[in-house]
DNA sequence: CGCGCGCTCGGG
DNA sequence: CCGAGCGCGCGA
């Protein structure tokens, strides 16, 4: 018989079929090893034929790999191909997506645990006296059978091995499975729904439309409809797939579920060894899970007779993904959904804008969700204008109202939350005299300041340096520290309030599996009294003592020049407004901007995702941006400048071809460096286009892959999350 | 004349 | 991706 292989190595010049001699233990979805090119390589078996075109001396033949099962299953390779069309790469680059790297790198091997057994009666072995160890193993295996060798070796040191050499027991390996939460307590903890919570459950299963949003308000209860949704499909003998942003995969939300779900639940995160990451893979492969809960690429999970997969916060950006393949965690589980004729639910409490405008307009089910469980009011947000403290002589990082709020916090023993989205201590360094700006050598951004290490540090490719005491530009001594970060927040907190208890979580904080959770834990036991934070403490965390949050940079990024501000910045002040007032007490929220009279942060003061989403919609719809438009940027990166260059000239050619030919599908095209002339010792130079007619995409992937290199890398990003 | 590196090509 | 094969450039 002939494979038909898809060797795994990713190159565009090598991604095609090549065909194998293989025998009947080769099945379609094996994975095998192939002899090719002098050594022998990786293999996907993507058909099984017949025969062959290539004449039969050429053929070889494939070895299969010791998988139990065939690695991939149908779908598996049916997706696989499907998005190496859309995103034009290598279809082995899509087809290890399918696949733990823990597999492919060989890294990792089955766990084995030895196992004894007699092979002939207790009676018949002949046991000295003196061997009392050997009596013992041997009666333990006579009484009980099969038993792992570790425990008869504590019971009865020597016993097993005494007993193996006479030949009375066989030794055998099995795979045992590593459980990374066997110490984790499972009960059964179903909770009774609101009749709003009744209701949705009731929508998505009835509900003709594959795509079910759920807009449901901070606390509307929507994990309890998720988790339903997963429970009737498992009593039904279903699967799920569950994802959430990596970032809310907390040790609170992870023990939840294993509660609920016990080991019928696999947890495929960043925080398991590479070891238990292998398992719970082989557990949902072998349909010993049926339930896949992590972040984006858990959106590939192995599993079968799928019948619902949710995406809890839909609107976060970690769904899409920053390097080749660029896939959307959307559109493969739509497709996913679509094969298996399940729901894809969908989840937030301020969902993407372009996501609401399909729910509104019917494409898919729209389930609002108004009220909060507790029937406890949001938190009051008091708008602090920055410009009048700062014409009142107030330089400082803290508004006279939110300093009046902290204390009235403190002296109530209560907690608060600072936010802010920048981390060090200050953004940049100035020579005074010459206006010098210390930047990084590989790339093209000023260093932050690191008071705690002092030094300077790159935020894009983290390289540190020595921290400067005097100018190198002119030599003055007078340099300036410009742009507060978290470090100079919790510096100047602690010279306000001596007294005050004051946790710091940041990238610099938590390094470490377990930082996030060391410092979430400190927090939440009541040990500090305010955490100052960056992006990271925006979501997902539940700290019932904290009244009071301090947003200290609203405008921050509201003026990035990106579509998308307005909305980013709507999304992150009502997460962050949501960590407030979670128990009994009412919260507040201290919002500081220099810019009060704004639309956006209206809106997010008022939790108006109505009056946003009609604001945002239409300013979208004059400007003729996404979704009344795409984006497109085609990226060109190298080391080598004028490799690069060259490059980008030529993918403009065939790029500005196109557009010539069909100019009424472009509403914007132009080329320039990049916003960010060079990171990493890369040089980049975008082409940027805003298409009114996605037609012209699968033209403009072409062109771009043509024109890829071994020194030159050339992506195509489609409304890009951020355009640096 | 000899080998060293850079490019092109093929791999079943 | 990676090694083989080959062309041209420089040194003895």
């Amino acid at each position: 018989m002939i494979a038909e292989v898809i060797v795994d190595i990713a190159a565009s010049e090598t991604d095609r079929i090549y065909d194998y001699l293989c025998d009947d233990s080769v099945i379609v979805g094996s994975r095998v090893r192939a002899p090719f090119g002098g050594k022998t390589v990786a293999g996907f078996v993507m058909r099984i034929k017949e025969n062959s075109d290539v004449p039969l001396q050429k053929l070889k033949k494939v070895l299969p790999c010791p998988d139990e099962l065939p690695a991939l299953n149908g779908e598996c390779l049916f997706l696989a191909e499907k998005l190496a069309a859309r995103y034009r790469v290598p279809k082995a680059l899509t087809l290890r997506l399918f696949l733990p790297a823990e597999m492919r790198t060989g890294k990792v091997r089955e766990l084995t645990k030895n196992y004894a057994e007699l092979t002939v009666d207790f009676a018949e072995i002949k046991i000295s006296k003196s061997a009392k160890n050997q009596l013992g193993a041997a009666e333990y295996l006579q009484k009980n059978g099969k038993t792992e060798c570790a425990l008869l070796n504590r019971l009865f040191p020597g016993g097993v091995a005494g007993l193996e050499k006479k030949g009375c027991v066989k030794i055998t390996q099995e795979q045992v499975l590593r459980d990374p939460y066997k110490n984790v307590e499972t009960e059964s903890v179903e909770r009774k729904l609101t009749p709003d919570q009744a209701r949705a459950v009731k929508t998505v299963e009835t509900d003709a439309r594959t795509v079910q949003l759920i807009h449901g308000v901070t606390g509307s209860g929507k994990t309890e409809i998720y988790l339903t949704l997963i429970a009737k499909c498992l009593r039904e003998g279903k699967s799920s797939i569950f994802l959430v942003p990596e970032i809310s995969l907390t040790p609170q939300m992870l023990a939840q579920l294993r509660a609920r779900f016990g080991k019928n639940a696999a947890i495929l995160h960043s925080g398991l060894s590479a070891g238990e990451r292998f398992d719970e893979w082989w557990r949902l492969r072998m349909g010993e899970a049926k339930i896949a809960i992590g972040a984006r690429s858990a959106v590939f999970a192995p599993l079968e007779n799928l019948g619902v997969i949710i995406i809890d916060e839909e609107h976060d950006s970690s769904y899409s993904s920053e390097s080749a393949p660029r896939y959307n965690t959307f559109d493969v589980a739509l497709l996913r959904a679509k094969r298996n004729g399940c729901k894809l639910v969908l989840g937030s409490a301020t969902p993407a804008v372009d996501t609401y405008k399909r729910a509104r307009e019917g494409e898919f089910s729209l389930i609002r969700l108004e009220k909060r469980i507790n029937q406890r009011p949001l938190p009051e947000i008091i708008i602090a204008d920055m410009r009048r403290e700062v014409r009142r002589g107030n330089n400082s990082a803290f508004s006279g109202a939110l300093k009046e709020e902290i204390e009235k916090c403190l002296s109530a023993n209560k907690q608060a939350i600072l936010f802010l989205n920048r981390r060090g201590y200050s953004q940049t360094v100035i020579c005074k005299e010459c206006g010098y700006v210390a930047k990084c050598e590989q790339c093209d951004v000023s260093l932050t300041y690191h008071r705690e290490e002092n030094c300077l540090k790159c935020h894009y490719c983290g390289q540190k340096y020595n921290m400067l005491s005097a100018c190198p530009e002119c030599g003055g001594i007078k340099l300036s520290y410009a742009g507060t970060g978290t470090q100079r927040v919790v510096a100047d907190l602690q010279k306000l309030y001596p007294t005050a208890r004051i946790l710091r979580m940041d990238n610099d904080t938590t390094s470490g599996k377990e930082g996030h959770y060391k410092i979430l834990k400190t927090f939440s036991a009541h040990e500090a009294d305010i955490l100052v934070g960056t992006q990271m403490i925006a979501k997902g965390h539940d700290f019932p003592e904290v009244t009071l949050v301090g947003i200290l940079d609203a405008d921050m990024s509201l003026h990035f020049s990106d579509y998308r501000s307005g909305e980013r910045t709507f999304q992150l002040l009502t997460q962050v407004a949501g960590r407030s007032g979670r128990a009994e007490e009412k919260g507040k929220v201290v919002l500081q901007t220099f810019d009060p009279e704004n639309e956006v942060l209206r809106f997010a003061t008022a939790y108006d995702y109505e009056g946003f989403y009609q604001n945002e919609i239409s300013l979208r719809a004059a400007m003729q941006f996404p979704p009344f438009s795409k984006i497109v940027r085609v990226l060109v990166t190298g080391e080598d400048d004028k490799k690069t260059m060259e490059a980008l000239r030529e993918v403009y050619v065939g790029l500005e071809q196109l557009y010539t030919q069909n100019t009424e599908k472009f509403l914007f095209f132009n080329k320039m460096r990049a916003p960010i002339k060079r990171i990493q010792n890369k040089f980049r130079y975008q082409v940027l286009m805003r298409i009114s007619d996605t037609s012209v995409l699968p033209e403009i992937y072409d062109i771009c892959a043509e024109v890829r290199s071994r020194d030159v890398l050339v992506s195509v990003e489609e409304n890009p999350a951020n355009l640096s």
